[in-house]
Parts: C-alpha cells; sequence; structure tokens
DNA sequence: TGATGTTCGCCTTTTGTTTGCGTATAGTCG
DNA sequence: CGACTATACGCAAACAAAAGGCGAACATCA
C-alpha cells in the first residue's frame, strides 16, 4: 500500500489522493494551476514542490515539462508468503524422515488456513496415480480426522506415517496408494491415526 | 531487530497500537504533538523518547528530523511471494483462452528467475503422464527457447498454444503430450515457436 | 502566442530534537 | 535491609530543520 521508507506528510496525502481520484474521473492528470485551486494554493511554486516532493517519494512519475504527464506509481501489492517448516520426506509404506535442522519453505499464504500447518517432500512414486511424483512438496495441516476422499498422512499401528487416500466403509477404512502396483490397505478405523491432510502440492522444475 | 528480550511497556504498547491505528485510518503518521494530544502528554519530549524507545526496540522506524516519518515494521518477517498475473487456461489442442479482468495468483518468490513470469490454469488432463491436472496452476517463464526434454508453452503454426514436452530431434521437434491417448507431434522446429516454459506446479485441494 | 511547467529567493508554520529537571518503580549488591 | 543503579515516565523551554507557502521571472511545448 505505502512505499516503505517514504512515508507522506498529510499534505502530500491529500494531493496524493487528490491526483487519483482526479486520473480516475478524467483519465488524464490534472494541471497544476487545477491542483493549486483545488486546494486554495496561490502559487503554482508550491504545487510543484508537492509533487516533486511526491515524486521523490517514488508516489508518483512525471515527464519533464510536459503537461498533464504525473502518473501513480501503483503501490506494490505485498503478496505475502509464510515459511512453512519442512519436517521431512514421506513415501508410503516407510516411516516419516525427518529431516536434519529447520528447513523451511515459502508458501503462499492462501494454502493456508486456521490450523497448523506443514510441508513434506515425496519420495518415490506411490502416489504416482494421484498426480504426486518423487521431489513434489506436498502441504500438510495438521488434523486427527478427514473426511471421505481426501489425501492423508496416516499413522498405522502407531508405527509407520504413509502418504494415502483414505477412503471410509462403515467401521473400517482404505488407505488407497494411489500407485497400482501397491496394493490398498483395509483396516479397522481405530488402527489408523490421522496425522495429517494434504492440502496442496508444489512442483518446481 | 525485534528480539524476545525486548518486551514493551503498558504505555509503549498503548502508543504503538495508537500510531498502527492512525496510519491506518489516515495514509500517514501523526505528529508528536497529536501523539502527546491522544496520551494528554503536555510535552513533546515525553512522546520523543517513547518513539526512541520504540525504535531501539526495533518496532518503529523513523527518518531523521522527518515530518510524520513513523513507519510500523511488521511484526513476523514474513517470506516473500510474488502476484503473478493469471492469464488465462491452457488446454493441449486448443488456444490460451484469455481470462477477462485481471486476476493475480500469489507464488513464492524463489519460484521465479529474473525473467517475466506468469501463471496458467490448466484445463484437460492431456498432461496427466506428467503430473499435472485439470485445474493445476503452471508457472510459466516468459522464453522464446528451451531445452530437450523441457515443458513448454508452444505455438503450432502462430495459432494454437498448447502445453506439451519438448524433445528435439535434429532440424524438428517432438511435442509429446503427455497423456498416452493424444498422438504426439513432430514438426519442423521452424514451424513451432516456444512461448514460455513451465517452472513449477502449484495445485490445492 | 497562450497555456503550462520550472526555478529562484524569501517568508511563515509545523514539526522534530535536545537539554535539564523531577518522580516512581524495579532490580542489584554489599 | 539500605544504598545504589537503571529505566520508564513525565514536564518545560529553547532550538533547528523540514514542510508549506508566496510572487515573479523564466523555459518550454503545442
Amino acid at each position: 500500500m505505502r512505499a516503505p521508507g517514504h512515508p507522506l506528510t498529510r499534505r502530500q496525502r491529500e494531493i496524493l489522493d487528490f491526483l487519483g481520484e482526479f486520473i480516475e474521473q478524467h483519465g488524464y492528470a490534472p494541471s497544476l494551476e487545477e491542483i493549486g485551486r483545488r486546494f486554495s494554493l496561490s502559487s503554482l511554486a508550491t504545487v510543484h514542490k508537492h509533487l516533486t516532493n511526491l515524486q521523490d517519494k517514488g508516489f508518483i512519475r512525471r515527464a519533464w515539462n510536459r503537461s498533464r504527464s504525473v502518473e501513480l506509481i501503483p503501490a506494490r501489492v505485498e503478496a505475502r508468503a509464510v515459511d512453512l517448516p519442512l519436517l521431512g520426506s514421506v513415501a508410503a509404506g516407510s516411516p516419516i524422515e525427518a529431516v536434519v535442522g529447520t528447513e523451511t519453505v515459502a508458501v503462499p499464504e492462501d494454502f493456508i488456513g486456521a490450523r497448523d500447518t506443514y510441508a513434506l517432500r515425496v519420495r518415490g512414486d506411490s502416489m504416482i496415480d494421484e498426480q504426486i511424483r518423487d521431489g513434489d512438496l506436498v502441504i500438510v495441516e495438521d488434523r486427527k480426522t478427514a473426511n471421505d476422499g481426501e489425501m492423508v498422512i496416516a499413522l498405522l499401528n502407531g508405527s509407520e506415517a504413509t502418504l494415502k487416500k483414505l477412503h471410509r466403509l462403515d467401521g473400517r477404512v482404505r488407505l488407497q496408494p494411489a500407485n497400482p502396483a501397491v496394493q490398498p490397505l483395509v483396516v479397522d478405523a481405530r488402527r489408523v491415526q490421522i496425522q495429517g491432510v494434504v492440502v496442496g502440492v508444489l512442483r518446481r522444475y
């Protein structure tokens, strides 16, 4: 919204706002005289100084000695991202391998909800049929329950953490590896503990 | 920097909050006098000292002797992201369908190199064998050339823009749709114009 | 030529900075 | 415990610099 490092004074803000409105309305910038009239300034030098200040602070741009050449410089929209911890790697059938140190991965903010979230790197092609390949990053939301059809990090017998697609069949669940070479697992619901739900995938070439 | 060893006093907290509100409301920072009036302080020296303390603790920044130059330093230093324009949708075999308006997509900064970059939404399953599915976002770097094996946005005969994997066979190129149901295309290299190279994929569930 | 933007010197107002002085509170150390 | 110290918090006055303003002369563009 604002250009960091160059805050505006009140007068400068007023004038900048006026410039925006005027350009919005007319499709072209006001002349110095028009700006001066709007603020009851009798000297164009004053207006000129204001514009120079606004330019120095990086809010507008002008062509030299050109009538109505003032342009607003769009305030940089600060897209936010969040650094999620990269907790380790996951591969179907093997426990999550913790990563040493505290690596993080930048993820666009709108990938993330209110819950705790982290990232895992996928090892192997166990989820190939779900378009998740070796090396991809999955964004995981820390949840204890999952809905039918969601992709989950599931803990089996309290030991093996795997990446699977979850299907409920009353009282039991089917863990679908999404790789035709690997057998699906149908087990009692009580033996499966959900660790988290995959909410996104990132891949870079 | 704001270290955990720099807690605020109650007064400092109040003043910092006021600064935030004021800047949010007006678009410019309050003067010392305005701050003082808000807290019924009759001496500007008091206000000045408060601001100095806040600055020392890393919560605000000021330009020296500049009117209304107080800026808040964002609490969490977040990873940066960039808003890329979402230019449209792409499906194998059909031209890129431009999207109305100026939609943007937030992408982590480190996805992007020095070149111009934009985003496209994938329509259809033509790249299913490359683990890109319907609805995915591809991040495309604007380039005119590509290396063997890279995934490209290719313009064929100057008309159809498609998403394909590119393989060079001296003088000619093969455009591989990565879907067994679709035939690969082998054409003269001169008939193919590279529009960009896919550098990343984003998916959300 | 007329409309418009630029530059100069000079002034007033607004604003931030500094110094000196005082009180209250919390923690340290012998 | 008391003495000492550091810090937060407050006041008033003097000072300095930036911001805001003026008019007039000058330059430039169309």
